[in-house]
RNA sequence: GGGCCGGUAGCUCAGUUGGUUAGAGCACACCCUUGAUAAGGGUGGGGUCGAAAGUUCGAGUCUUUCUCGGCCCA
C-alpha cells in the first residue's frame, strides 16, 4: 500500500508567507480592482459609520503611533463593513502651522535667502507645495500597512474649501459675540519687535536685578498679620508698575518677622515663607529680627494688599491669590504677579477675573496705562523702579543675580513676556464651557475613562486664544474701524471672502485690496485689516464642518473620532469647543483614544536610548500583517510594548493561524464549497462535528460581543486560542486518520471535509479585518469570480448550531482524553511506546461516567490502536496504557491484532 | 513640580460585587512524530500579583505611602 490510495492535504496555499512581496502585490489587486469604490457601490444605502479621520500633520515619515492609530481605525472601518454597514473612511491631513514655516525657513537659509524679502504669498505658496509633498509621501506609507480609504478624495485643511469654510466657523463666533480681542503674554524680542515661537528661544546666562520689595496688607481675615507687609522677590524689576496681585500657597508655612536693623525697615513686620527666612537675611545683610509669629499659608486666603506705589498713583488693590506654582526655591515664597509679563500670573489672573492689559508696547517702551512710566522703555526702567521703591521706603534691598534666560535664537537679545493683542473664543460669555460638559456626557468614550480626562480638561481651561501672528494659515478674517475701534459684524462680509477663497485660497488675502472683501458695503479706508493667522487648533477642529457636513457621502455627526490620548487636549478637545461652539453639540457619537507606542520596557522611544523601531523596519522584517496582529492584540487602552521579541512572538503566532488555513485549504484541495448554514443537517453528523459547530457559535457570539466594545485583544486571543487549541491540537489531529484514511466518498469523511469548509469560511471572515493581506491571498484562491474578501459579510451562525449539553460532555471527554496522555507520557517516558498510535488504553471511569460514554470510540478520541472502556470503582478517571500488540497497518498505521479490517476487508 | 492613567509568569493578555492551592496562549525544557514536515502532537518547569504599611476572619481585588513608567500641564 502506498501513499498514493490515502488522500493528503494538497494546497497551493504556500506555508511560508514571504509577506514583504506577496503584500505589495495584494495592494495592487486591490488597486486594479477599485476596492474602494466597490466597497462604497456594496453597501450603498445601508446604515453609516463614518470614523471621522483626525488630520496627521503632513510633515516627515510616519512613526509607529501614525501607524497604530491609521491600522485601529482601517481594522474597525472594516469590521463595521463587514457587519453590513456603509463603514466609509476619508483620510485627511493637517497642513498649516509653525513647523512647515520652520522647514521653508530652514531652506531659505541653506540658500543664504532673507526671508522679510520674500513676500508673503510666495512664502506661502512654498508651505504649500512642502505639505503637498509630504501628503503624497505618507498615502503611499499608510496604503501599504493595508489601509483602505478614499485616497483619491482625501481632505486636507490647506484645501481651499477649508480654507472658505474656517472662514464661516470663525464669522460664527464672531456673530455671536463670543470672539474677542483680548492680550496674552507672548515671548516678545523688542529689538526684532515681534513674538516668538518656544523653539525660536535660545537659553543663556544674563545678569538681572533682583529687588526684595513690601507690598502693604490692606485688609485680612487674620488679625495677626494687620499693619503687616508681604515682602516679595522678583528679577524683572520693570514689571513691578504693571502689577496686579501677589500670589501664595496654602501648603507652606509663612512666619512675620519683625526687623530690627536701622533704616527704612526698623521694626516693620515681613511676611516671608518659614523655610526662606535664612536666605532673606542673609542676602539683605540683615543683623537683627525676631521671628514674632508662624503661620500656614491658608490664613493668607482673602487678603488685600497696596501697590508700594499706592502713594503715587497706584491706590487699586492687589489681591493675594492661591497658586500651587509657588515654591520655597527661591525668594521669600510669595510671588508678584503681572498678569501682562508672565505665563504663570496671566493664567493665574485670569482665572481670578484679572485680564491682562497692554501694558508695554512693540518697541519695548511702556504704554498709557502704566501710571509715571509711560514712554520709559522697559530695559532702562529698572534704576527708576528701584529708586521710586526707595522712595517709598519699599525697598528692602536689592542686587544681581546672573541666571538662565530666554534670548532671541537670531538677534541674540534678552526676551521679555510682554502682553500683546490677541483673538479669544470664551468659554463663558455664551455657555460654551456648559455646552461642551454636555456634550461629553453625552458621548460614548472607548475605554471609559477617557470621559473624565477630557472633562476635567474643559472643565478648567481658561478662554481660547485662536490668533497667531504668523503666516502659513488662514487668515483671521476680521476688520476693525478705525474710528470706534469696533469690530465689524456682517455675514456678507464673511461670506463674501468665504467665496473667494474657495476659487483661488485665502493667499489673496495677504496681496489684494481689501475692498475686495469688504464689497460695496464699507469702505477699505476706515477700516484696519489684521494680519494674524487662525491657530492650526481651530482648523483641525474644524475638519467636521468641511469634511462631514460639506460630503454627501458622509454623515454629521460622525460616529466615531479615534485618536492617541494626547488629543484630549488636541484635536478631540478644539473639536468638542468648535462643534460645540457652532452647533451646539459634539462632532462625534464616540471617542476611541489608545495609548503610546513605547519599547518593550515600556519607556517612550527616543533617539538617544536608540529604542526607535520605525514602521518601514517592521515592513521589510516582517510584513504590514504582523504590524496588524501586534495592533489588534495590544490592550490600547494602556501604552503599548512593541519590540523585535514581541514582533518575534507575533510572527510566531501568525504561522500559526497560516497552518491552520493551509490544513484546512489542504484537505479540501483548495476547493472551497460555500455551505448552507440552515440547511445542515446536525443530526446526521458525528458529535465531534456537531461539537465543533457548537465551537463555531460560541466563538462567533463571542466575537461579536468582542467587537461591540472594540475589545480587539480579546477578541483576537479567542480566534488564536481557538486555532491553536480547539483545531490544531485536537479536531485537526483527531480527524488526520479519517482525512487521510478513508475513502473520499465515505460519510464520516464528508462531515468532516462539510466542517472544514465552515471552519473556513468563518475563519477568513473573522480575521479579515485583522489579517487584510493574508486573508485576501486566501480568498483569491478559493474565490472563483475574482471577489475581494473585505466586500464580503460576516458569516451568520445558525442558533441551532448551539449544543451546550453536548458541550458539557465535550468537557468531560476532554478531561480523560488529558488524562490518557499522562499515561501515554509515562509510556512514552519508559520508551516502551513512542507514537500514540502504538498505545493501547484501559480506561476506567466510575458508574457515571461509564455509562456515559461506554460506546465512545476513545481509541479516535486518543489517536491511539486501540481503547476499551472499564467501570471503575475508585478512581473517577483512571488511565492504563500499555504497548498495542499486533502488526502495523500500511494505511491508517494502526497497530491490529489482525488485519485492518478497513483497509483489507478480504 | 502638578493633574490623570498604569505596573499580574520571559512575552501578549484573563482574573466577576475581596473568599478554596492566581489562569490562558505563546516562548522555554524534555519527549514523540516524519502522511499539515523550515510543519504536527504530548508532558513539564516558570508568577505571591511593582514595594511597604494598614483595614478585614480573609486582598491581585479596598486605603495610605513609596517606587517605576506613560500622557498632559507648568
Amino acid at each position: 500500500m502506498s501513499k498514493e490510495n490515502i488522500n493528503l492535504p494538497k494546497t497551493a496555499f504556500s506555508m511560508k508567507a514571504n509577506l514583504q512581496t506577496r503584500e505589495p502585490e495584494i495592494l495592487e489587486y486591490w488597486n486594479k480592482i477599485q476596492l474602494y469604490k466597490k466597497l462604497r457601490e456594496s453597501t450603498k444605502g445601508k446604515e453609516k459609520f463614518v470614523l471621522h479621520d483626525g488630520p496627521p500633520y503632513a510633515n516627515g515619515n510616519i512613526h509607529m503611533g501614525t501607524a497604530l492609530n491609521k491600522i485601529l481605525k482601517d481594522i474597525i472601518v472594516k469590521f463595521h463593513q463587514m457587519h453590513d454597514k456603509d463603514s466609509i473612511y476619508v483620510p485627511g491631513w493637517d497642513c498649516h502651522g509653525l513647523p512647515i514655516e520652520w522647514k521653508i525657513e530652514e531652506q531659505y537659509k541653506k540658500n543664504k535667502k532673507n526671508k522679510n524679502e520674500i513676500p508673503i504669498v510666495e512664502f506661502r505658496k512654498e508651505c504649500r507645495s512642502f505639505a503637498e509633498k509630504w501628503i503624497e509621501v505618507h498615502k503611499t506609507q499608510f496604503k501599504r500597512l493595508g489601509v483602505i480609504g478614499d485616497w483619491e478624495n482625501y481632505y486636507s485643511t490647506m484645501s481651499y474649501g477649508a480654507e472658505a469654510q474656517i472662514v464661516r466657523e470663525l464669522g460664527k463666533f464672531l456673530k455671536e459675540g463670543s470672539l474677542y480681542k483680548g492680550f496674552k503674554p507672548v515671548l516678545w524680542s523688542t529689538v526684532e519687535k515681534t513674538a516668538l515661537a518656544d523653539a525660536e528661544v535660545e537659553y543663556m546666562d544674563h545678569k538681572s536685578d533682583t529687588i526684595f520689595a513690601a507690598f502693604p496688607i490692606k485688609k485680612t481675615n487674620y488679625k495677626n498679620l494687620e499693619k503687616c507687609e508681604i515682602l516679595i522677590w522678583t528679577t524683572t524689576p520693570w514689571t513691578i508698575p504693571a502689577n496686579k496681585a501677589l500670589a501664595y500657597n496654602k501648603n507652606l508655612n509663612y512666619s512675620v518677622i519683625q526687623i530690627a536693623d536701622e533704616g527704612d525697615f526698623k521694626d516693620k513686620k515681613l511676611v516671608v515663607a518659614e523655610k526662606l527666612i535664612n536666605s532673606v537675611i542673609k542676602e539683605c545683610g540683615i543683623k537683627e529680627f525676631k521671628n514674632i509669629l508662624s503661620f500656614k499659608g491658608e490664613k493668607l486666603k482673602e487678603t488685600i494688599c497696596l501697590h508700594p506705589f499706592f502713594n503715587i498713583g497706584y491706590n487699586y488693590d492687589i489681591p493675594m491669590l492661591e497658586a500651587e506654582f509657588v515654591t520655597t526655591e527661591q525668594g521669600t515664597g510669595i510671588v508678584h504677579c503681572a498678569p501682562s509679563h508672565g505665563p504663570d500670573d496671566f493664567n493665574l489672573c485670569l482665572s481670578n477675573g484679572i485680564k491682562a492689559i497692554e501694558t508695554v508696547d512693540g518697541d519695548g517702551k511702556y504704554t498709557d496705562n502704566v501710571a509715571l512710566f509711560n514712554g520709559t522703555h522697559i530695559f532702562k526702567a529698572n534704576p527708576i523702579v528701584i529708586e521710586k521703591l526707595k522712595e517709598q521706603k519699599k525697598l528692602l534691598c536689592s542686587g544681581e543675580l546672573i541666571h538662565s534666560y530666554p534670548h532671541s535664537w537670531r538677534s541674540k537679545a534678552p526676551l521679555v513676556h510682554r502682553a500683546t493683542p490677541q483673538w479669544f473664543i470664551s468659554m463663558d460669555s455664551h455657555d460654551l464651557r456648559s455646552k461642551a460638559l454636555k456634550a461629553i456626557d453625552n458621548t460614548i468614550f472607548y475605554p471609559k475613562k477617557g470621559k473624565e480626562r477630557l472633562k476635567s480638561m474643559i472643565e478648567t481651561r481658561p478662554d481660547w486664544c485662536v490668533s497667531r501672528q504668523r503666516v502659513w494659515g488662514v487668515p483671521l478674517p476680521i476688520f476693525i474701524n478705525k474710528k470706534t475701534n469696533k469690530i465689524l459684524i456682517d455675514d456678507e462680509v464673511i461670506e463674501t471672502i468665504a467665496k473667494i477663497y474657495e476659487k483661488e485660497g485665502s493667499d489673496c488675502w495677504f496681496s489684494d485690496n481689501p475692498q475686495r472683501f469688504l464689497g460695496s458695503k464699507y469702505k477699505s479706508e476706515d477700516y484696519e485689516k489684521l494680519s494674524d493667522i487662525v491657530e492650526v487648533w481651530f482648523d483641525s477642529g474644524s475638519t467636521h464642518s468641511f469634511v462631514l457636513e460639506k460630503r454627501k457621502d458622509l454623515k454629521w455627526p460622525a460616529s466615531m473620532y479615534l485618536e492617541g490620548s494626547d488629543q484630549h487636549r488636541g484635536w478631540f478637545h478644539s473639536s468638542l469647543l468648535e462643534s460645540c461652539g457652532t452647533r451646539g453639540r459634539a462632532p462625534f457619537e464616540s471617542i476611541l483614544s489608545h495609548g503610546f507606542v513605547v519599547d518593550g520596557k515600556g519607556l517612550k522611544m527616543s533617539k538617544s536610548l536608540g529604542n526607535v523601531i520605525a514602521p518601514e523596519d517592521i515592513l521589510k522584517k516582517y510584513g504590514a500583517d504582523i504590524l496588524r496582529i501586534w495592533v489588534a492584540s495590544a490592550d490600547y487602552a494602556e501604552d503599548l510594548r512593541i519590540d523585535y521579541s514581541i514582533l518575534d512572538q507575533h510572527a510566531e503566532s501568525y504561522r500559526k493561524i497560516r497552518n491552520t488555513f493551509r490544513y484546512l485549504l489542504g484537505n479540501i484541495n483548495d476547493d472551497f464549497k460555500k455551505i448552507d448554514l440552515e440547511k445542515v443537517n446536525l443530526k446526521d453528523l458525528p458529535e465531534l462535528e456537531q461539537y465543533l459547530l457548537h465551537k463555531i457559535f460560541k466563538i462567533n457570539d463571542s466575537f461579536e460581543n468582542y467587537f461591540k466594545q472594540y475589545d480587539f485583544h480579546n477578541l483576537y486571543k479567542e480566534l488564536l486560542n481557538f486555532c491553536t487549541v480547539d483545531l490544531s491540537a485536537f479536531y485537526f489531529d483527531i480527524r488526520k486518520d479519517v482525512l487521510y484514511c478513508d475513502p473520499k466518498d465515505s460519510k464520516k469523511r464528508k462531515d468532516c471535509i462539510l466542517v472544514l469548509n465552515i471552519l473556513l469560511e468563518s475563519l477568513i471572515k473573522w480575521f479579515a479585518p485583522i489579517l487584510s493581506f493574508t486573508s485576501e491571498e486566501i480568498y483569491r484562491l478559493i474565490e472563483k469570480n475574482g471577489k475581494s474578501i473585505h466586500l464580503e459579510k460576516f458569516i451568520k451562525i445558525p442558533k441551532k448550531f448551539e449544543n451546550q449539553k453536548l458541550s458539557e460532555n465535550w468537557v468531560e471527554l476532554k478531561k480523560i482524553r488529558d488524562v490518557s496522555n499522562i499515561s501515554i507520557e509515562t509510556q512514552r517516558a519508559k520508551k516502551e511506546i513512542g507514537s500514540s498510535l502504538e498505545a493501547s488504553l484501559t480506561i476506567s471511569l466510575k458508574e457515571k461516567l461509564f455509562n456515559k460514554f461506554k460506546d465512545t470510540d476513545f481509541s479516535e478520541l486518543c489517536i491511539t490502536s486501540s481503547a476499551k472502556v472499564q467501570i471503575s470503582v475508585d478512581d473517577d478517571i483512571k488511565v492504563e496504557s500499555e504497548k498495542a500488540k499486533g502488526t502495523k497497518c500500511p494505511v491508517c498505521w494502526k497497530i491490529k491484532q489482525d488485519k485492518c479490517e478497513r483497509h483489507f476487508k478480504n
